[in-house]
DNA sequence: TGAAATGTTGGGGCG
DNA sequence: ACGCCCCAACATTTC
C-alpha cells in the first residue's frame, strides 16, 4: 500500500511538526516530497518585494528546509503561479497525490480548485486537510444546521463540541524524500540582512515561535486576562504572525490554553476560528458590508485625513502612537487596532475599506478573515459587530488603557515632556505651558484634525440611513 | 470588546 | 431647626 510518492504543498503552515498534510502524506505514501511556491500573483500585489512578510517567510522557509533535511527530506522552492507550478512539479516527480492544509479565503479556495482540476486531469489526487483551525465551517453549526453569526453562541457550541482529540498533536515520521536540487537561497543573497529581523523584534520560523510561546506560557498566559488591554505592558502573546504563517500549531496553543484555564486568551483563539468560518460561509463580506443595509452609508472622501491617519499625525496621541507602532514594526496591539479603526470610521468618516487595505499592507500578521472581521466590527457593519452608535472616545480610551502615557511617549517622542495631565489631549495645554516645555501644538505636534464631539454627531447622522433601512 | 445625556439620591452649606 | 439649593456620586436611558 505505501508504495506511492506524494507531494506536500506548504502554504501558511511553515513547520514540520503537528502538521496535518505532512502527517497524512507520510502515513499513506512511501516517499514524500515537499514544496513551497512564492506565488507571483500574490507577490506582484505587494508594495515591495522587500516586504517584511516576504522576509519573514523566507527566513521561516530556511528553517523549515533545515528541519526537513534533518529528516532526510528538504524543500523545493518555486516562483510562479501555483496553478502552473504545482501540477508541473507533481508531473516532474511522478507523484500520485498532492497534500496541503485547507485555506478558507475565497481567492485561495479558487486557486486550490483550479490546481485540483489540473491534477485530476493527470490522475493525481488532491487532498486538502483541516489544519489551520480547530473546527472549520461545517463543524460548528446552529441547531438549525446554519452557520452562527454571533460570537457568544458560536463559542458555546465550539466549547461543547471540543474533545481532546481535536487538539491532539498530529504526529508524523519517516519517509521524506530529498529534493533533486540545491537548498533554497539564503536571505543574504536576496539582499536582506538577517539583523533587520531582530531590529524589528520579529524572530521568524519555528524557533522564533517557540521563543515567544515559551515566554508566554511560563507565566504571562495567566495574567493575559488582566493585562491584555494595556499596550505599554507586555501583556499579550505576540504570536499572531506565527499563527498566520503556521510556524506554530493552533492545536498546541489551544491545548495549553485549556490546561492553564486561560479563558480570555482561549476566547481570542476561538475568535480566530469564528472569522475563518464566517469568511468561508459569507465571502461577500470581502467586498461588501456583511449586513447589507450598511452599504447605504456614504463615507467621506478625504485623502488628507487618510494620510494623517496612516502616518500617525491626527493630533490624537494614542491614535498616532498606535499608527506609528504599526508603521515601525508591522504589528499593532489589539486594543489599539480597535481604537484606530473606530477613529478612522467614526471620527474621520472614512470608509473601513481604506483602513482594511492599509492594515493589509502593513501588518505582518495580516489575515483576510480576521482583518475583514475586525474592520467590519469597528464600522458596525459586520457580523456580531458593535452597534452603530457605539463610538470610542480616543481620549477616554487613552486615559483608560495608557493611563501614564507610557505607550504614547514611546512612539510619539515629541510629546515626551508633556505632563501626565495633558498627555492624552495635549491641545488643552495653555500657550504658557506649551512654551514652558517647548512643545507648541501645531508646530511640534499636530493640532487635532477633528473635534471628537462634533465628529460623533456627524457619525450618528451618517449612520441614520442604516436605522431607516431597518 | 462605550460614551454621553439624563435621572436620582443624599450630604452639606447656607439663609 | 428647617427648607432650599448645589453638586458629587451613582444609576438609567439613549445614541
Amino acid at each position: 500500500m505505501k508504495q506511492e510518492k506524494a507531494l506536500v504543498w506548504f502554504r501558511r503552515d511553515l513547520r514540520d511538526h503537528d502538521h496535518a498534510a505532512l502527517a497524512a502524506a507520510l502515513s499513506r505514501s512511501a516517499s514524500v516530497y515537499c514544496v513551497f511556491v512564492f506565488d507571483t500573483t500574490i507577490l506582484d500585489d505587494l508594495p515591495s518585494r522587500k516586504d517584511r512578510r516576504v522576509h519573514f517567510i523566507h527566513a521561516s522557509l530556511l528553517e523549515l528546509d533545515a528541519a526537513l533535511r534533518a529528516r532526510g527530506g528538504g524543500l523545493y522552492v518555486r516562483h510562479g503561479r501555483s496553478e502552473a507550478e504545482i501540477p508541473a512539479l507533481a508531473r516532474e516527480l511522478g507523484v500520485s497525490a498532492v497534500y496541503c492544509n485547507r485555506d478558507y479565503e475565497p481567492a485561495a479556495k479558487q486557486r486550490d480548485a483550479t490546481v485540483a482540476t489540473a491534477l485530476a486531469g493527470e490522475g493525481v489526487d488532491f487532498h486538502a486537510l483541516k489544519d489551520q483551525c480547530i473546527f472549520d465551517g461545517e463543524e460548528v453549526l446552529t441547531q438549525a444546521g446554519k452557520p452562527f453569526t454571533v460570537f457568544t453562541p458560536y463559542k458555546n457550541a465550539w466549547r461543547k463540541r471540543l474533545t481532546s482529540a481535536d487538539v491532539a498533536c498530529i504526529h508524523s515520521e519517516g519517509g521524506l524524500a530529498a529534493p533533486q536540487e540545491d537548498a533554497p537561497s539564503s536571505l543574504e543573497s536576496l539582499g536582506f540582512a538577517t539583523t533587520d529581523l531582530i531590529a524589528l523584534g520579529i524572530h521568524p520560523g519555528m524557533s522564533g515561535a517557540r521563543r515567544l510561546w515559551d515566554d508566554f506560557r511560563a507565566g504571562r498566559i495567566q495574567r493575559y486576562g488582566s493585562l491584555r488591554d494595556f499596550p505599554a505592558i507586555k501583556g499579550v502573546s505576540y504570536l499572531s504572525v506565527h499563527l498566520r504563517f503556521g510556524t506554530i500549531s493552533i492545536r498546541e496553543l489551544v491545548r495549553h490554553a485549556l490546561a492553564a484555564e486561560a479563558e480570555s486568551w482561549l476566547n481570542e483563539l476561538i475568535w480566530r476560528d469564528f472569522y475563518f468560518m464566517i469568511l468561508d460561509h459569507f465571502p461577500h463580506a470581502v467586498e461588501y458590508a456583511f449586513k447589507p443595509e450598511y452599504n447605504a452609508i456614504r463615507w467621506d472622501d478625504w485623502p488628507a485625513g487618510l494620510t494623517a491617519w496612516q502616518q500617525g499625525n491626527t493630533g490624537y496621541p494614542l491614535v498616532d502612537a498606535a499608527m506609528r507602532q504599526l508603521n515601525h514594526s508591522g504589528w499593532m496591539h489589539n486594543r489599539l487596532r480597535m481604537v484606530v479603526a473606530s477613529f478612522l470610521c467614526k471620527d474621520l468618516g472614512i470608509s473601513w475599506r481604506h483602513g482594511e487595505r492599509y492594515f493589509a499592507e502593513q501588518l505582518n500578521d495580516f489575515d483576510l478573515s480576521a482583518n475583514n472581521g475586525g474592520w467590519q466590527w469597528a464600522a458596525s457593519s459586520g457580523c456580531d459587530a458593535q452597534p452603530y452608535f457605539r463610538i470610542f472616545n480616543p481620549v477616554t480610551q487613552s486615559e483608560k488603557f495608557d493611563p501614564e502615557g507610557k505607550f504614547i511617549r514611546r512612539y510619539v517622542p515629541e510629546l515626551a515632556k508633556v505632563p501626565d495631565k495633558y498627555i492624552h489631549a495635549p491641545w488643552k495645554m495653555g500657550r504658557i505651558e506649551q512654551e514652558a516645555i517647548g512643545v507648541i501644538i501645531g508646530r511640534d505636534y499636530p493640532a487635532p484634525i477633528v473635534d471628537h464631539a462634533a465628529a460623533r454627531e456627524k457619525t450618528l447622522a451618517r449612520y441614520a440611513v442604516v436605522k431607516k433601512a431597518l
